[in-house]
DNA sequence: CAATACCCATACGCTATCGTATGGACAGGG
DNA sequence: CCCTGTCCATACGATAGCGTATGGGTATTG
């Protein structure tokens, strides 16, 4: 017999799934089928459905944001901080957790799940208003700049799941530009 | 009885589906049901589902570049053209066919379906190649503008569908930024 | 005012997935 | 050694969608 699973097994296999044939493949038995296990593992981990879902989005929740700004706020500078930030942004989450691919797949399956919709969107504004405050520590008041900024991460992660493109360069001639803006207004 | 229904009845309608309910709606029966009709008319209309979304896609390939660039290349500077597109991007596709929200679904949409994955990724290069056009009619040489600027039009649309902001004045900034690089570069 | 082409309704068998129920396998503690 | 708790396999009825087949309406044309 193959080992047994645990919950986390589970939700790390939802990741994998999901970012490799979409949110159509979050369910109990294709799931199974994946770890070579049946539904009966399944259903003894989560109540049902939904509830995996529920605690795949917990364990995203946190990665998203906790995680990222215990690293990035370990720099000493608010432009050492927007380095390492792009940095981390650039690679994605491990490997084992979908890559670069997963937070598109992620804003993919928030289209037809209004619980995941709820969750993305509460991770956007939380980094936005981070941002936001890196950027006034740089005397940049322009609000709009934060759009900016955070939808080009948004859409290069998009762009890069299909043209396979690395998104370093890109972010680093954003940060470029907009770190000029600040030698010259700020 | 109501009225009888033209494919394109069936077409507009799958947007409007995947626009509100993501790619699980665009099914037959579903379908059938928000057009109050049965999918005996979808089976008449076309073969089978996967030639519903060929059809779907056909659509979105030609209102997505080729309509855009004719109204866009009616202005007469690569300025003014770069303006007129970032009006038309913000405003997004007319409401019947999902408005600012239905390029997202459409790229969710691309998660579970090569054929829509290889069709947005035709869109991308194209509408990317036309915009590196414009910016070497400017004087602006780095190829990463072209991405950037792309991706935070991408990701605004994204995240407009989740907090309803218009995306005109950010992509404005943007521009704005740009063209004083061009201005001091160039 | 037929006749014909076009469009839709309904019923059928098929497949996939759901959630439940029940029992087996296996490990550790008494 | 057996007993209890943990984890998985399997079988079941229920539901939703697929694609087909067949027949009934409605419009258009001669």
């Amino acid at each position: 017999m193959a080992k047994r699973l645990s919950k986390d097994d589970w939700i790390k296999a939802g990741f994998l799934a999901l970012t490799e044939a979409g949110p159509k493949a979050l369910k109990a038995e294709p799931l199974a089928r994946r770890l070579e296990t049946t539904k009966g593992s399944f259903y003894w981990h989560f109540d049902d459905v939904p509830a995996f879902h529920t605690a795949m989005m917990a364990t995203w929740e946190t990665r998203a944001f906790a995680e990222i700004v215990t690293l990035v706020d370990q720099q000493g500078t608010a432009v050492r901080k927007l380095r390492e930030l792009v940095q981390i942004a650039a690679a994605g989450p491990p490997e084992d957790f979908g890559g670069i691919a997963a937070e598109p797949s992620i804003r993919a399956w928030a289209r037809d799940n209004t619980d995941v919709a709820r969750a993305v969107a509460q991770v956007d504004t939380k980094r936005m208003a981070y941002v936001q405050g890196l950027f006034e520590e740089l005397g940049l008041r322009n609000p709009e700049l934060t759009r900016v900024f955070y939808a080009a991460f948004v859409g290069m992660e998009e762009l890069s799941t299909h043209d396979g493109i690395t998104n370093g360069p890109a972010l680093g001639t954003l940060v470029d530009l907009i770190l000029a803006l600040h030698e010259a207004d700020g």
